[in-house]
Parts: C-alpha cells; structure tokens; sequence
DNA sequence: ATGAAAGCGCTAACAT
DNA sequence: ATGTTAGCGCTTTCAT
C-alpha cells in the first residue's frame, strides 16, 4: 500500500495526498477527510525510507556511548530518548567502548546512518581525555552534521559540549575532607577521561590550597567494581589514608567495604565520597556522600540546543553545569 | 558525491558501482580496485535512504523496553547491541513506559520505522501482564516482522519468546527460605508483570507445598527503590515476617536496610533474598542472596535465533532459561 | 564483465 | 485547491 495506492482510491493524486500526511494547509478541509479516511481503512504508512530519500533525513539522532550498561549513561541516554520523542526523534544507539579505535569506528558506522545530529555521551569523547587520543573523528563528523558532547568539551565548528564542572566539585568535597581534619586523602579513580582528570586537577588543586602535598602513592587506578576495590585496598596493607574520593560510586562503596573488612569506622576511621549520586550509594551503610552530577540537566540542555540548532538557530558552544553535594552518612562535616 | 559521480570519475556505469559495494562476483578484479581506489579518495559512502528503498531494509532492529534506565533493561540492551553489531544491524531504541497505551504508542512508531526485527525487553509485553492488557499490539506487528520477547511469553505467528524460569527460580528461593525455618515470608514485588506473577506463582507453590498458608497481608506492591521500601516496611509496625523474598534487588536492599533500622539481625532475625544479582546486591551490609536472572544468556539465544529466522530458518517458538541462586550473607541455607 | 534503464515511494517546484 | 512531473540515489533485470 503506497502513496499511489491511496491516491487512486481516494480519487486524488499523489501530491494531495502527500499534503494530507504532511497536513499541509493547502488542502480543503473536506478532501482532507476523506483522504485520511482511506489511509485509516487500509492502515497506509509513509514509507520513511522513500521520504528520508527525498528530504535526506529520517529524523533521527545518534547516540553513542562507550557502554549502556553503566548506570550513569543508561540514565543519561534515557532522559536523552524521552526528550527527543518529544520531538519525534528517533534514536539509534552505538555502545563504543573506550578504545580509540573503536570510538572511531562507531562514529564512521553512525555517520553512514544519515543522522541529523549526534550525541555523544561520557567524557571520554572529550577533548583532553585519554593522552594520545586524537579528536579528529569528532571534528570531521561535526563537519556533516551538530555534535553535542554530553559531559565532555571539546571546541570546534559545530559542536557543542555541556558538562558538569566537575574540577569545583572534586574541589570542594576534598576541601570538606581537609576542613574536617582529614590529612591522607585517596584519590580513586577507573579511567584518565577528561572528566575523571578535571576530578583530579580538583582534588590537587584542594590539597594543595590548604597546604597539603600532592602524594604519587594517594592516587589509584582501579576498576568501578565494589569487589574489586575494597580487595585491592585490603592488597596494599601498607598503604595508610583517613579519607578517599572515588570518581564513582562503586569504588566508593569499595572503600566502604574495605572498612569493614578492616574494622575500621566510617566516616570516624575513613571519610568516603563518592561521586554520581547512584542507587548505589544508597545501597551501602552507612549510606554514601557522593557528588549528584546532575546528569538530567545536562540531557535536558542538550536536548534543547539542539533542537534550536537544527532549526537554525545560535546557541552557547559550551554550557557548564554545577554539582551538588549530597552529604549522607560516609563523612562528618 | 553519489554513486553517479563515482561512476563518472571512475570510468564505469553505476551498475558496476553498485555492484562494487555490494562485492558482487561479476565484475573484474581490476576494475573492482579501479572503482575501490575512486571511492576511497572520495570516501563515498552509499546512501542509506536510496539503498533502503531499493531493498525495503535499512539492517536496522527495533528493541523497545519500559525503561533503559533500570539496571536490568540497560544490560540487556547493552548485550542486545553488541551481538547485533556483529551482525551488522543497527539499533533503534524506543523506552515505552509501562502503561498499556504507550506500549502501543512506542510500537506504533517502531513500526513505522521499517525495522527487520523488533525486540521486547522485559516481561510488560507478555501475553498474561498486567491484568485487562491487550497483546493484539504485539501479534499485529508479528504479522509484518518476527518479535523476539525477552522474558516474556506471549504465542503467536511469528513471535519468539525467550525467558527465565522465574516461578521455578522462586520455588527454589521460597523453599530454602522454608526449610531453613522461615515461617512468615514476605513477598515483595513493584509490579504485575508477567514476570512478577511467575514469581509469586513459584512463592505460593513453594508455601503450599511445604504445608505452610499463602497470606494476602505477606504480598506487598511497592516501588523499585531502597529508601521508598524501608519506609513502607517501617510504617507497618504490625506487620510481622521472619524473611523477604522480593522480585528486584532495590527492594531486597530495602528490607536490608528495615532490619538495620529495627535493630534486626540479618540473617538471624530476617533472612533476605534479592533478584537479578545487580551491582545493589554486594553494596548492602550484609551482601545479598539473590537469584541471577542470567539476562546475557537470554540475550544471546535470542540474536542467535534473530539470524535464523531473517535467514528463513526455524528456531523454537519458546526457549526457557535456568535462574541460578546466588547465596550470599542474607540467607542462612 | 559491463551498461542501460526501469523501478522503489516520496517531496516539492511548477502548472493549472 | 489540486494535479503533473522531475528528481532523490540506489538495486536489479535485461541486454550486449
């Protein structure tokens, strides 16, 4: 059942009738009815793939993320799909991992998709992210189509990057940690993404303003595993720290682990901060402080620029975004 | 730059193109690398309009579940991607909610989308969900491309359900709780999905079969979430239960934290036991008994059937898959 | 092995 | 307000 189908049986042509699917204005009311009436009997569907053809797009944006099953980008890429629903989006979505390689292959795989614009979500996409990464592949996909960085920055034509300024935060928790007495503060991290390295420029910059030294040994490289963490902590029996920061929530709650393993009392023993605001951080006990990055807001502002973009319109290349901290139980100040 | 030009620049007709990109046999290694060459320093790449109108396929599957954002949905996307980008398909996401008019809605839109395939994530697209749903939606769709349903169950032309045997899964749980001397168990759930009416199938049988009284005041409905939990569970200071079996871990972890806040002993006091052993389930103090759901395996038997069936094979119409109980420190058998 | 040409189903400019 | 027609870029049959 084609265009042509219904044209013949509504008694009109082809052309009026794809003013009726696009409710044209240029359409008396009365064959409008009784166009849609024949489209209703026979359930005609536009053929998307004829009409992306002819406009060159089929509405629909690219996701892409290194892994979905991670709890911050599952919920970022759903607030990302409800919003673009709003506006009759689709979204179709390319897990990457956090190979270069394979970043660039999955932005050479979405492009091919004739998208109308791209997301892409994690900070590993960033400009300063992994040492060695190039961003190139980004730049020559901005030069098709608007790219938008979900906490990531990166500048260049076309693309527009809204992030969470994740540096003050990082800053002002370790700060919290200092003021209340905390003097051994580990810094736990799984990745060198830009976002993870603007945690650590925070957690240095703190230590160093209230005249702490910066320790080699205080930094850790660890899975986000809870398991993980507090076994590789329980390793390093020589290791000594009254406090950890831990970019996610999971090595947080790692710590909390290795706590009580060690019999040690939170926060009077080890202060923990995590960062995220996860379900997990309400899971452990105690319950976590963790930074919320407030990863709705930054979908709903990428969502909002984008859609005046496609429409022509200028919007800010770079929009930062405050965290907040929510203070529960793992911390005494 | 479209196929015409690559003809033109390379010296061919645009059949000879086509047939390039698509490896066709029948054209000469010499001018398949001619053609090669002139693509490459064009870098091409073929419409993918043009070529799904031609071939009323765009290799793309629609996966649709009530949420991304819940743990489980995430993880089976994120397998569902992987194993279909081996395969060349693309994904399109569509997050459905659960109520009965936007799962229409959200398979309407699909539809319309002209995917190869579509998957349901989630047991709300069952045949015996929610009570009062109607599953025409999905036997309609059925009737223009096969419907792959993780767990659900649902019969019909041309769908495929694969899924947990989760009222067996339940038995098992309910009955160690049992005969470890449990006597009041509470069942907690967030929904009536087919999924959730397994389990409590597999709840009440294991009481009955053990002589002990299936009690409407031990079934509670709540949300999906630790803190919502604790508190309903706190508000009802008559209600009286020696062990939770809940159909999710966020609630397991609820109840986990309505003992600490009873001053209860775990397992001693209350035994508990979680479902689908997510992350949540070794955050909590002490870590959580809970039945693996085995959702990666879920996953790979249904895109291994996907190929057979868009290849024209036969796969079975319905393949249960085996729950493991993953015994931790809430349980005391 | 290669080319010419007829669709695929739609949109939009142009004509009436 | 409605119809006619030329693309959009590809695949594929039919010639050669």
């Amino acid at each position: 059942m084609n265009i042509y189908d219904i044209a013949k049986l509504a008694g009109v042509s082809i052309a009026t009738v794809s003013r009726v699917v696009n409710d044209s204005p240029r359409v008396s009311e009365k064959t409008k009815q009784k166009v849609r009436a024949v489209m209703e009997e026979n359930n005609y569907t536009p053929n998307v793939f004829a009409r992306g053809l002819g406009l060159d797009s089929m509405k629909t944006i690219g996701i892409v993320c290194p892994d979905v099953s991670d709890a911050y980008m599952a919920s970022a890429v759903s607030f990302l799909e409800h919003r673009l629903r709003e506006y009759d989006y689709d979204c179709i979505l390319y897990c990457s991992g956090n190979e270069q390689k394979k970043k660039e292959k999955a932005l050479e795989l979405v492009m091919k998709k004739r998208i109308d614009a791209l997301v892409l979500v994690g900070s590993t996409y960033a400009g300063e992210g992994e040492k060695g990464d190039s961003v190139d592949y980004i730049i020559n996909a901005a030069e098709k189509i608007p790219v938008f960085l979900i906490n990531g920055k990166l500048e260049g034509e076309n693309v527009y990057s809204v992030y969470s300024t994740d540096e003050v935060a990082a800053y002002d928790a370790v700060s919290g940690l200092i003021e209340s007495g905390r003097r051994r503060i580990l810094f736990l991290s799984d990745s060198h993404s830009f976002s993870a390295n603007r945690k650590l420029e925070g957690y240095e910059r703190a230590l160093r303003e209230h005249g702490l030294p910066v320790l080699g040994e205080l930094k850790l490289y660890a899975k986000n595993q809870v398991h993980y963490v507090r076994d590789i902590l329980l390793a390093r029996r020589a290791l000594v720290f009254d406090a950890v920061f831990a970019t996610d929530d999971g090595m947080a709650v790692g710590a909390v682990k290795y706590a009580h393993a060690r019999g040690m009392e939170i926060p009077k023993d080890l202060a923990v901060i995590g960062y995220n605001n996860s379900e997990l951080s309400v899971c452990c006990e105690p319950e976590l402080t963790t930074v919320d990055n407030t990863g709705e807001k930054l979908c709903n502002i990428t969502v909002d620029n984008m859609m005046k973009v496609l429409k022509g319109e200028e919007v800010p290349r770079e929009v930062p975004v405050k965290c907040v901290l929510v203070k529960r139980c793992t911390t005494d100040f």
